[in-house]
RNA sequence: GCGGGUGUAGUUCAAUGGUAGAACUCCAGCCUUCCAAGCUGAUAACGUGGGUCCGAUUCCCAUCACCCGCUCCA
């Protein structure tokens, strides 16, 4: 088996149409990817069996789907509007990050520095030898303005309050929601609200593919408790979430947790899942214990009760959100990677298979006529009747040979045979993919053949 | 954002300061009754913009994109 570079999946990919570079015929733009057809098709298929397993299989949990533009107030709530649009310096010597505004206020004991450029900042700083508030030392580098968060404006004029953010996560659309859900489906406590969605974020990336963009869609799961749950429920969700990517194909020993030391300002633990990708070991899901602080933030924002009055108790109490999200493109990425191999045969010849979970793989059937001329018609027929319970494609061009290899390339799990036998006693040859075998069974049982086998 | 590398057909490669050649793929046809066979034919490319030059795909500059390594990353 060999193993396969980033380079030759990115080929792979836009090959057999599984991903494209956005806007190729313009060059290109920098960290967009689309989807083409077949790999449309295998991300609907993730965020199928991600719901199956979150939304339908697990009690009290319901699914949402809201805007990509919110209140701007979220998001000033959420901390992202502060943290995600300032003056920062990096200090060179114990590599912390500071705001270089507040370095300055702090230092003058004053508010000059609000006023001042990123240039008459750095200056200030380099000037009145500014010290690092941790290691006392003064090498900034220079003043970056990071607005990590996309920007665009409500309306036709231009002036501050229009401005609204495309949404960095997509967190937040639950927990604005939380109330709405715990009425209207009657919840009670603990529940948990799933949304699939694109979140953006205007990052300098280092690309691999599709690992890291600046437009990405998650999978996100919020369960809301009381506190005192909180820790239980965040290690559940963190083996919970590693039996999903086993289910889902990866294997064990390419699956990790990595423990977070520095937390974000809204985390008391935080744990992510990596997968270990050609160039590294790379998140694919992070679990959060986010505490009482989304709530809280937005109950004092938005002047509205966030509590929830436990029926059990009659106690009134903001709950806790354990978050656990899952990156689709990245997830995605892992499943194609971990899929593709390279055989030789008996024969010395090689061929290329994705081994996909058939539930996954963008089409479950290839009917193939074995003669063009004897047979074709008959595989049609067939074909159109498949058609109507799985993706199913159909290829009557060049050898048998060649068409079982076109099938294996984009992880087809089965291959229909037609022949004299389908047409003169309805009986087809079925290919499986990885073991090569082949069984002969009436036309009338192939449905029940492959959903059997198709399942998550 | 920094450093290095690479941009020629869908892919992988070639050649050239004077209008680009091949293999594979794909498509059509022939042949073919179960694993990339063969034959015939067809389509198809110098990333973009400047500069030098009589003339640039080739040399120079810029830009865009990708790859590798850093950096960054809720």
């Amino acid at each position: 088996m060999e193993k396969i570079t980033m380079e030759k999946m990115v080929n792979l990919c836009k090959q057999y149409g599984f991903i494209f570079q956005g806007s190729e015929i313009y060059d290109g733009l920098a960290n967009t990817w689309d989807y083409g057809p077949l790999g449309s098709r295998l991300k609907n298929n993730v965020k199928d069996a991600w719901r199956k397993r979150f939304i339908q299989e697990r009690p009290n949990a319901y699914e949402v789907d809201a805007d990509i533009l919110m209140h701007p107030k979220v998001w000033k709530a959420s901390g992202h509007v502060d943290s995600f649009a300032d003056p920062l310096t990096d200090c060179r010597e114990c590599k912390t990050r500071h705001r270089a505004d507040n370095l300055i206020n702090d230092f003058s004991n004053s508010s000059i520095g609000d006023a001042m450029t990123n240039e008459e900042m750095i200056n200030y700083i380099n000037e009145n030898k500014v010290p690092c508030p941790k290691c006392g030392k003064t090498n900034f580098t220079e003043i970056r303005q990071f607005k990590l968060m996309f920007e665009t404006h409500r309306g036709v004029t231009e002036d501050a309050k229009s401005v609204v953010y495309l949404r960095p996560e997509n967190a937040q659309g639950e927990y604005v929601n939380f109330l709405n859900v715990q009425r209207s489906m009657r919840a009670k406590l603990p529940f948990s609200i799933g949304q699939i969605g694109k979140a953006f974020r205007n990052e300098i990336t280092p690309g691999n593919f599709t690992f890291r963009t600046i437009e990405f869609e998650q999978m996100e799961y919020q369960t809301f408790c009381k506190k005192g749950n909180d820790e239980e429920l965040y290690e559940y969700f963190k083996e919970y979430g590693k039996k999903f990517y086993m289910d889902l194909g990866l294997p064990e020993e390419k699956l990790r947790f990595h423990d977070h030391e520095k937390l974000a300002h809204y985390a008391k633990a935080a744990c992510d899942i990596e997968y270990q990708f050609p160039f590294g070991w790379g998140e694919v899901n992070g679990t959060h214990n986010r505490t009482d602080f989304d709530l809280t933030r937005h109950q004092e924002y938005s002047g509205k009760s966030m509590e929830y009055l436990d029926p059990e108790t009659n106690e009134k109490y903001i709950p806790y959100i354990i978050e656990s999200t899952y990156g689709l493109d990245r997830t995605v990425l892992a499943i194609l990677f971990d899929a593709y191999h390279e055989d030789t045969l008996e024969d010395g010849t090689t061929r290329e298979v994705l081994s996909l979970n058939p539930y996954l793989a963008p089409y479950k059937v290839a009917v193939l006529p074995l003669v063009k001329k004897y047979h074709s018609e008959k595989a049609l027929e067939v074909y159109n009747k498949l058609s109507k319970s799985f993706m199913t494609t159909y290829d009557e061009t060049g050898n048998i040979g060649k068409r079982y290899r076109r099938e294996d390339i984009i992880g087809t799990p089965f291959c229909i045979t037609i022949d004299d036998e389908t047409v003169n006693n309805n009986t087809v040859t079925i290919r499986d993919r990885d073991t090569m075998e082949q069984v002969t069974i009436s036309l009338d049982e192939v449905e029940n053949y492959v959903n059997e086998r198709i399942q998550f």
